[in-house]
RNA sequence: GCCCCCAUCGUCUAGAGGCCUAGGACACCGCCCUUUCACGGCGAAGGCACCGGUUCGAAUCCGGUUGGGGGUACCA
């Protein structure tokens, strides 16, 4: 095998799609497994959809993935001398031919062979129009495309590499547009080369073009190229089973991003998702993914996508991941979030990071850690009413909180260590569980019933806060009694 | 309609004729750990779409049915 070349050629839709994604990673560990070289192509001959915003929601996409293309990103938009030199060479080979046929002519002949119960294939009246027949249509101010002489007879076939041997008959094959009137080139022409000029070897891509590769094939051939192998990626379903789409909710890899999910997560989610090493395996580095690739292990069926799945291996990264690795990936939503500042000092750093061990196991997205971790860093508590009825509106409680405030302030060191006995005497006192003590001052000081492990976060919190929330409480209690 | 592809637990999949009374992971349920919630540990439940072949023997091979996906554009 020669120097591997392959190539994601997305067309610019404002957003990296998991499934575009997923046909990127493919490449992307097919040309690192390989040394090979990945090529970016944005294919934007689609005017009315290609912009400039539309084209950099794919790339950050990419660069959030760390999918990082070897060469590119190419644009089809300018480079459009080399389709007009390959449709000329065909037109002056008497392969291509212009048709001035109108979109609403084309269309009332799709329909009149469907009810013929014929295939809605184009006809190829324009094949054989003589020089005058031309000059009269343009005389009628005609536009003009230009379409490709398929060839009719007999059968293309080509070997996938996943899929194995495809055969269409090419009576199915028409005399496809290969320039549009707009001055454009068609999708299956421009693909096709662009991937010979850029010696592309292997095309991987989505399903969806398994049935334009016979009409490629017949170009390539005819504009004397050489043939790549092609290899299909089953396409990604919605819960539903149809075709994931926005309307399935989150598609966008930038909106992932923006929900707190991890590259490395979405990668080894998306690897898995159609492929499989040994299946004892489900958590692949990179690294891992580039080693033990391989196309042959691509399923052939379409898979749904299941965001509980990448969730829970979201979870899987974050608690694996070490704690500074973890600070510096929050830092800057904590920021943002107020809870560090533009320049944190080290005491500032070390308790942040104490705070992340102990959310660490906790949290599924990074961005479920503001929620999270705002009463660490904040003065006010956002109390859960229906919690504080529940537990904190109970006889005793104000007690149990008056009591524990008084020792708190009286302790010297504000540690762990010297937590525990107070809450043990407490019990003793007021010969009650644990847990009637416990709970009580995690809403006291959480503002809900759910937290780490109390002493951790009393300390965290620090003796000020902690006791000011003990009053607040003890406060909120007695209004409440005097207010029944 | 026609063409192409596909078919194992709810989902992602392992399985390439006997190793399968079908294995793993997510989700779900139960138990344990535990001051709450997670994490972790243990366990349960759950599937070869159907019908015919081939074979001593089929989830695995063949045919059909059904079901699903994709395509059928001057979109890509």
């Amino acid at each position: 095998m020669g120097k591997v070349r392959v190539r994601f050629a997305p067309s610019p839709t404002g957003y990296l799609h998991v499934g575009g994604a997923r046909t990127a990673l493919y490449n992307y560990l097919f040309a690192k497994q390989n040394q090979g070289t990945f090529v970016l192509r944005i294919e934007d001959t689609d005017l009315a959809r290609s912009t400039e915003e539309s084209i950099n929601g794919v790339l950050e996409g990419m660069e959030f993935l760390g999918l990082t293309w070897d060469e590119g990103p190419y644009f089809q938009s300018k480079r459009l001398e080399y389709y007009k030199e390959a449709a000329d060479k065909l037109l002056a080979a008497g392969r291509a031919y212009r048709c001035y046929c109108t979109p609403e002519e084309l269309d009332q002949m799709r329909k009149a062979a469907l009810e013929r119960k014929e295939d809605p294939v184009y006809d190829g009246r324009c094949r054989h129009l003589t020089e005058e027949q031309r000059a009269e249509l343009e005389a009628q101010g005609r536009t003009s495309v230009l379409r490709f002489k398929a060839d009719n007879e007999g059968e293309t076939s080509f070997d996938d590499l996943i899929k194995g041997q495809i055969t269409f008959d090419n009576k199915q094959i028409d005399d496809f547009v290969i320039w549009k009137s707009d001055g454009m080139p068609t999708y299956n022409f421009g693909v096709v080369v662009d991937d010979a000029l850029m010696e592309i070897t292997h095309v991987i891509r989505g399903d969806d073009h398994v049935s334009n590769t016979p009409k490629q094939i017949q170009l390539y051939h005819a504009l004397g190229y050489p043939v790549p192998k092609f290899a299909h990626v089953p396409m990604i379903l919605g819960e539903d089973r149809t075709r994931l789409s926005k309307r399935h909710g989150a598609t966008s890899v930038t909106q992932f991003r923006d929900e707190g999910y991890l590259p490395e997560a979405m990668n080894n989610y998306l690897a898995l998702l159609g492929w499989s090493y040994d299946d004892s395996q489900t958590l692949f580095s990179m690294d891992e993914l580039i080693e033990k690739f391989s196309l042959e292990r691509v399923s052939h069926n379409p898979a749904v996508f299941d965001i509980q799945k990448l969730q829970w291996m979201n979870g899987v990264y974050i608690r694996d991941m070490d704690i500074d690795q973890l600070y510096i990936r929050v830092l800057a939503q904590w920021q943002k979030a107020g809870f560090l500042s533009e320049n944190p000092s080290e005491e500032e750093a070390v308790k942040a990071k104490a705070v992340l061990k102990e959310l660490q196991s906790r949290v599924k997205l990074l961005n479920e850690l503001d929620e999270a971790a705002y009463y660490f860093f904040q003065d006010e508590v956002r109390y859960n009413q229906a919690v504080v009825e529940k537990i904190l509106f109970k006889p005793g409680v104000a007690d149990i909180l008056s009591h524990l405030l008084n020792e708190l302030l009286q302790l010297k060191e504000f540690t762990e260590e010297n937590l525990e006995p107070i809450f043990k005497a407490t019990i003793e006192k007021f010969d009650c569980k644990l847990g009637n003590i416990m709970q009580p001052v995690r809403v006291a000081v959480t503002g809900t019933n759910v937290s780490p492990s109390i002493y951790p976060v009393l300390t965290l919190v620090g003796r000020a806060r902690t006791c000011q929330r003990l009053r607040d409480a003890v406060e909120m209690i007695k209004a409440n009694e005097k207010g029944e």
